[in-house]
DNA sequence: TTCTGTGCAAATCTTTTGCATGGCA
DNA sequence: TGCCATGCAAAAGATTTGCACAGAA
């Protein structure tokens, strides 16, 4: 486990004010996407610029320190972690984190080796089942 | 199984040149994206417009005859079908369709009752792993 | 004949780029 | 101090909308 600070430091990038707020914002919501990046980093941050947020995304993205989650509906973005499963609601897109099943993961290891794998599964949570 | 001509008259949506063209051009290439989707058509449809596209993969996808494959680098779109997963590779964003293991299927459905759902495995297919 | 679908153009939204200035190491 | 990062403005790209005409049922 690295602190966000850690995270920075430990990569080619620099450690700055808007790269710590911009982290800290997707820790603390688990998966946020530009603009709920954008909207909550301007409170903190008003002078920040969308084109700084794009920039960190990518930039991170290619230290591998966050991860994107893809839904039909909207990229999202999560510090990146130990394998790990979502579940996806196609409905309210609504992303919860799921416990990556060892049965599973043996399954797809002996299938797709030394594959850096993610697993993602579709549905329609309970909620929206009910509606 | 139907046929796509089948699929336009059971919905609500009205049989034009324009929707086979397209769903027939998803068919063949298994996933398509939109740029691909309007090269191609434009081959035997020169007047067809962009606009056109956007609108008909929007009605496609409400009447549920057409699914999104999402990728982290460009949407795609894939005729609907029985559930089943994909492989996609990280690296080279290739998809490819992976038979949706019986175990696998039973594990998620213990915990996803009722749910439609859709198996994602991203990696880095043996391709991009020897480079 | 009716009403939906098409195609064009314009509008809107999203993401990227260039450049001058600011700030971390 | 040197070089990377920021923020602005503009450019580029992706998607949606409005409207007149065409075409499926």
């Amino acid at each position: 486990m690295h602190t966000i600070k850690e995270l920075l430091a430990n990569s080619t990038l620099k450690t700055t004010p808007q790269r710590l707020v911009i982290l800290k914002e997707i820790e603390k919501r688990g998966h946020a996407s530009i603009e709920e990046i954008y909207e909550n980093v301007k409170i903190l941050f008003p002078t920040i610029s969308l084109a700084t947020i794009y920039k960190n995304i990518n930039a991170l993205q290619e230290e591998n320190i966050i991860t994107p989650v893809c839904s039909p509906k909207k990229s999202r973005y999560e510090i990146t972690k130990e394998p790990h499963a979502h579940f996806i609601c196609k409905e309210c897109d609504k992303i919860e984190d799921i416990i990556f099943d060892e049965n599973i993961d043996k399954i797809i290891e002996t299938k797709y080796p030394n594959s850096q794998k993610e697993l993602y599964i579709y549905g329609v949570c309970k909620e929206c089942q009910k509606g």
